[in-house]
RNA sequence: GCCCGGGUGGUGAAAUGGUAGACACGAGGGACUUAAAAUCCCUUGACCUUACCGGUCGUACGGGUUCGAGUCCCGUCUCGGGCACCA
């Protein structure tokens, strides 16, 4: 019976919607297991074939787990608030709920062809007001709450009240603003309403707060750095300026340490790890102040990581942007240090940092005292120095520090060393910290180990610096000026903001008339009728930063979350999405976990234990080249004249080179014939053209671009032409009309012989393109090819070339899922792109090759049935149809293990091609196989499964059990080396003994021949590998 | 500049330090067919040699460790991603 995809497929994910195959239950005797997917957010666009590959594999993986005996959350919802939505509304009109809903239906309809095992009872979306109340709610929690550094721990905000009312704030060791100035519990309690209110946003883990932002004034909008690229907004492209405004601010900073420290007990992928720390930036290191000579009042505090060198400081870089320098230049160097900032103000940063192997600078004459040993060091201003960060002052390092190295070489100055283990400080620094200090008063001797601690001590102890930890995270800004958004629940009373109480959330979003911010600059919010809370929204990550938990209790009114569902569901084993959100989702969820958390509201302190990142699938453009007028004429060279060339006599060929002396395309010495290639449109040309003949004593024949076009494929027409003006007499012949046809494209096959330049590349829909050959009669459907013919090659093909760009719709290489589906079948689509290679690479979509895949399917069908009949045997399995088995047993269970999908697939295939040479039908061989085909070709597991005469679903049944007793062969081909090159192979007992290998590879004729007499110098067995033969 | 990954046939790729290229695609040849589709069989890293047998070279490049290296180590080149002079 013939594999019939389209018939099978609907009918069973209707079977298993109606008999609740996929719902899940928060009890059972089975262990847990929670796979999630990043969900998405609904675009316009539907999705394409790059979004299922990690839904595609978390379902191969739930169903797995399932079938193994777990009980498997696997569920699926939408991160539904965002500007794409905001800004069609703002362009139709349409309430932004309207068109998210549509999408999210057109989502749903995709999801749900490709047989995902989702339990949609579960769906969530964050711009639900039954969801969002609860993200407003934790954003109150934030609110109520500061980070006391005593507990380590976020703690009500009434613990600090009490503790100041009691007290004051000076013992309190709490996460604050830099500039809470301490104060006494008198002055506390002596303070009115508002002016406690606003003393306690200084500690508040979310608190407004003036912060500079990336402001886009045409989208009247806030944009995170990540959404601003080279000074323009990314959407868009809206000059974007930096700007000073009062936004809603998460302390994040307070838990930086705990970020940190908590990615060393999860299972992320390293590069991920990588990023938030580096996002996180700790440098451990020491604040020094250096004294500046002649300056009483001034001195210059810098950062260092490497304290233990400051022995080693030959001079202080200063940024030249700072006032400071101005301060501290004397007269004789002032006209140089003031040309070296109006300099460096003038390079961009790409030129600063493409310049680091050369060292720029000036000196500004004054000169700093080395705190350590009183050293007089001289101040310089560098560009390699930024303003920005730090204090904008270096110690100078040149022993240590190869940016100090090159700058101290360039300009002359000491490289003193300062450990004895530096080594070629004369071609390079060495930033090394192993041996003893040398030159170094204090730590002369000692260890980096013992020398760090021992400096810091002292500079505290003299008051002259401080082990410091610095940060490169900063607070997150929390506020879009924006609609689509979930709205801030808070009040602005007299300034001072209050936040909502709980019976009343949600704080539901208002209608407005339009999404745009008002005239004045206020965000869309200020234009709602009697709205008087907060007008700007949440960003997007606010409503993504819990949702994990939503999916255990989706439904709750009560709670964010039941703690009975959370006891249950604990926290997501495996999380699998784009490394895209290593930051904006990743980090920040991980912050707000930590912090439910302190409040006792989650189990654990991380959300997700494991966490692998899919590639990206790209696109795989195809191009056409259309001609342009040079074109024709290399044809006509190449491929009418230069044959016949002895038939029509010596030809000058003109061009744009020769314009000057040649004013023909073609000029024959026979019969002063003159050719000239032009479009029938240019009448001007071709009067002009026929004037200069006539005056030139040639006859010209015309040959219009559009009827070369017509019988481009044709070159003997092409050339009867030629031939019978050459034997004709008139002075003037064309090619004659009408012409309907407009364009040629030429195929990529042929383009070797013409010049790029003689055409042009354009997109093509890859959709009408089945491996790089253009389908010539769907192509002449769309406008782009109306009235154009095609120049084919020698096959009658039309090839075009590829290129991997991003998939998009202006590209032209967006693959449907849908109909990728539609032609194969969901199981097929499933399977090949886990065929693609391993689901953390990068690759690009390319249909060719699910053909395989799509065999596969049918030949592994077609072991069930024979002729129109299901058929299968009760017989006992013969010893290698159970070795086949249990070798695809163990391949498929150690390759899902460890996310290998696409080798999962191959094990299927060479199980199917084995045991098809066997013959094989038995029932139980292959009803193991079918089990084992669940996860990944769930419908054709379910349509066999009940031919097999189940009726229970085939998602319930038991993961086949390995045997390794049944791989087990009595024999082994034991490949014989030569030094280790393979030389020949021999069949040897699997129990074998080394003595005897060893034996029966020494009588080998082959082995003799390389051994020419001679004894081996050495054997080397290894049981069940190889043996390799040393001479 | 720094950090993290990669680099294997025409293509996607596979390979706990142990027979490199499994499994597929594409290509070529053949069978079946009126024909096409579908299906099946054979060949397919490069080169040399050949009737058969066989040989040389091959996992970006150069070294090293090892009986044995795609795999481990050092250096170089290169592509991709991240960060942006983070002191």
């Amino acid at each position: 019976m013939e594999y019939r995809p389209g018939d099978i497929e609907p009918k069973w994910r209707k079977w298993w919607k109606e008999n609740h195959v996929y719902q899940v239950k928060n009890q059972g005797d089975k262990p847990k297991y929670y796979v999630l997917d990043m969900f998405p957010y609904p675009s316009g666009a539907g999705l394409h074939v790059g979004h299922p590959l990690g839904y595609i594999a978390s379902d191969i993986l739930s169903r797995f787990k399932r079938l193994q005996g777990f009980n498997v959350l696997h569920p699926m919802g939408y991160d539904s608030f965002g500007l794409p939505a905001e800004q069609y509304a703002i362009q139709t009109g349409q309430h932004p709920a309207i068109t998210t809903e549509q999408n999210i239906a057109r989502y749903r309809e995709q999801l749900e062809n490709i047989g995902f095992s989702f339990d949609w009872s579960r769906e969530v979306r964050t711009s639900n007001p039954e969801y969002y109340k609860w993200t407003q709610w934790i954003f109150i929690q934030l609110f109520n709450h500061y980070y006391d550094l005593e507990a380590d721990k976020a703690m009500p905000i009434s613990t600090l009240t009490a503790r100041i009312a009691q007290s004051g704030n000076a013992t309190v060791r709490a996460v604050c603003d830099d500039d809470t100035p301490v104060i006494s519990a008198a002055e506390w309690n002596g303070m009115s309403e508002k002016e406690q209110q606003l003393f306690l946003l200084k500690y508040r883990i979310t608190f407004p707060g003036e912060e500079f932002v990336n402001w886009c004034p045409a989208l009247g909008s806030v944009l995170s750095n990540d959404e601003v690229k080279d000074g323009v907004s990314e959407r868009g492209g809206h000059p974007v300026e930096r700007k000073l405004m009062k936004q809603w601010v998460m302390r994040i900073t307070a838990y930086a340490d705990r970020l940190l420290e908590g990615l060393n007990t999860i299972d992320w992928s390293d590069s991920i790890k990588e990023q938030q720390r580096n996002w996180i930036g700790k440098s451990v290191g020491a604040s020094v102040k250096f004294s500046v000579e002649g300056f009483d009042n001034q001195s210059i505090e810098v950062f260092t990581t490497r304290v233990d060198t400051i022995y080693g400081v030959s001079l202080m870089v200063l940024a030249p942007e700072l006032d400071l320098v101005k301060v501290l230049t004397t007269d004789a160097q002032r006209n140089a240090v003031e040309g070296y900032i109006k300099w460096s103000a003038g390079r961009s940063e790409i030129e600063r940092m493409a310049d680091s192997k050369k060292a720029t600078g000036v000196f500004t004459g004054a000169y700093a005292i080395n705190p350590a040993n009183g050293a007089r060091v001289p101040i310089w201003i560098a560009d390699y120095v930024l303003a920005g960060y730090g204090t904008g002052a270096v110690m100078a390092v040149p022993s240590g520090d190869q940016r100090d190295w090159n700058f101290a070489q360039e300009f002359n100055l000491p490289v003193i060393p300062i450990l004895d283990s530096q080594q070629g400080l004369d071609t390079a620094a060495d930033p090394t910290k192993e041996g003893h200090y040398i030159n170094s008063g204090l730590i002369n001797g000692m260890t980096y180990a013992e020398a760090v601690p021992t400096l810091i001590q002292w500079l505290e102890k003299e008051g002259i610096g401080r082990g410091k930890t610095q940060y490169k995270l900063r607070n997150a800004v929390f506020s879009r000026q924006r609609y689509w958004g979930e709205p801030v629940p808070a009040r602005w009373v007299d300034d001072v903001p209050y936040v909502l109480e709980e019976k009343d959330l949600p704080l539901v979003l208002p209608a407005v008339d339009k999404y745009l911010p008002t005239e004045s600059g206020e965000p869309p919010l200020a234009r709602a009728v009697g709205w008087d809370y907060e007008l700007s929204t949440m960003p997007g990550w606010a409503g993504s930063s819990w949702y994990f938990y939503r999916y255990m209790d989706p439904k709750n009114d009560q709670a964010f979350c039941s703690r009975e569902a959370m006891d249950y569901w604990q926290q997501v084993d495996f999380y699998i999405g784009g490394s895209e959100h290593a930051v904006g989702h990743l980090l920040y969820s991980r912050f707000w976990n930590h912090f439910l958390h302190d409040l006792g509201l989650v189990p654990n302190r991380e959300f997700a234990k494991k966490l692998v990142n899919q590639g990206m699938i790209q696109g795989r453009s195809n191009f056409v080249y259309r001609a342009k007028e040079r074109f024709f004429e290399e044809y006509l060279m190449i491929k009418v004249l230069k044959p016949c060339l002895d038939e029509f006599g010596p030809i000058m060929i003109g061009g744009a080179e020769f314009e000057e002396e040649i004013k023909y395309d073609f000029a024959f010495e026979t019969n002063n014939l003159v050719i000239e290639v032009t479009s029938s449109k240019q009448l001007d040309k071709i009067e002009r053209i026929r004037t200069a003949a006539l005056s030139d004593g040639k006859r010209l024949l015309v040959l219009h671009t559009e009827w070369l076009t017509q019988h481009i494929n044709e070159p003997t027409v092409v050339a009867e032409k030629i031939r019978q003006a050459l034997g004709g007499k008139e002075d003037f012949s064309a090619t004659e009309g009408p012409f309907r046809i407009e364009h040629l494209f030429v195929s990529h096959s042929l383009m070797y012989k013409y010049s790029p330049d003689a055409v042009t590349k354009l997109h093509v829909d890859v959709n009408i393109v089945d491996n790089d050959v253009l389908d010539l009669d769907k192509a002449r459907k769309l406008p782009m090819f109306a009235n154009a013919n095609f120049k084919v090659d020698a096959e009658g093909k039309y090839t075009c070339s590829w290129e991997v760009e991003k998939m998009s719709k202006s590209k032209f290489n967006v693959v449907n899922p849908d109909d990728v589906v539609a032609e194969y079948g969901a199981d097929c689509f499933r399977m090949f792109e886990m065929f693609l290679g391993p689901i953390t690479d990068a690759k690009p979509w390319n249909t060719k090759g699910i053909t395989g895949v799509s065999g596969f399917l049918r030949k592994f069908w077609s072991m069930f049935f024979e002729g129109e009949q299901f058929s299968i045997s009760d017989a006992e399995p013969t010893r290698d149809e159970l070795r086949v088995l249990h070798h695809c047993i163990k391949k498929v269970t150690d390759d899902i293990e460890r996310m290998s999908m696409n080798t999962c697939v191959s094990h299927f295939m060479i199980a199917t091609n084995d045991l098809r040479s066997l013959k094989c039908n038995k029932r139980a061989v292959l009803e193991p196989l079918v089990i084992m085909l669940t996860p990944f070709g769930p419908h054709m597991a379910e349509e066999l499964w009940h031919q097999l005469g189940h009726t229970d679903s085939v998602c319930d049944a038991a993961w086949p059990a390995f045997d390794e007793a049944l791989i087990k062969t009595d024999t082994k081909e034991y490949p014989i080396q030569i030094n280790g090159k393979l030389r020949a192979t021999i069949e040897l007992p699997t129990d074998i003994s080394a003595a005897d290998a060893e034996a029966a590879a020494l009588a080998l004729d082959q082995v003799q021949k390389w051994l020419e007499g001679q004894a081996p110098k050495k054997v080397v067995f290894v049981p069940g590998r190889m043996i390799n033969i040393v001479i």
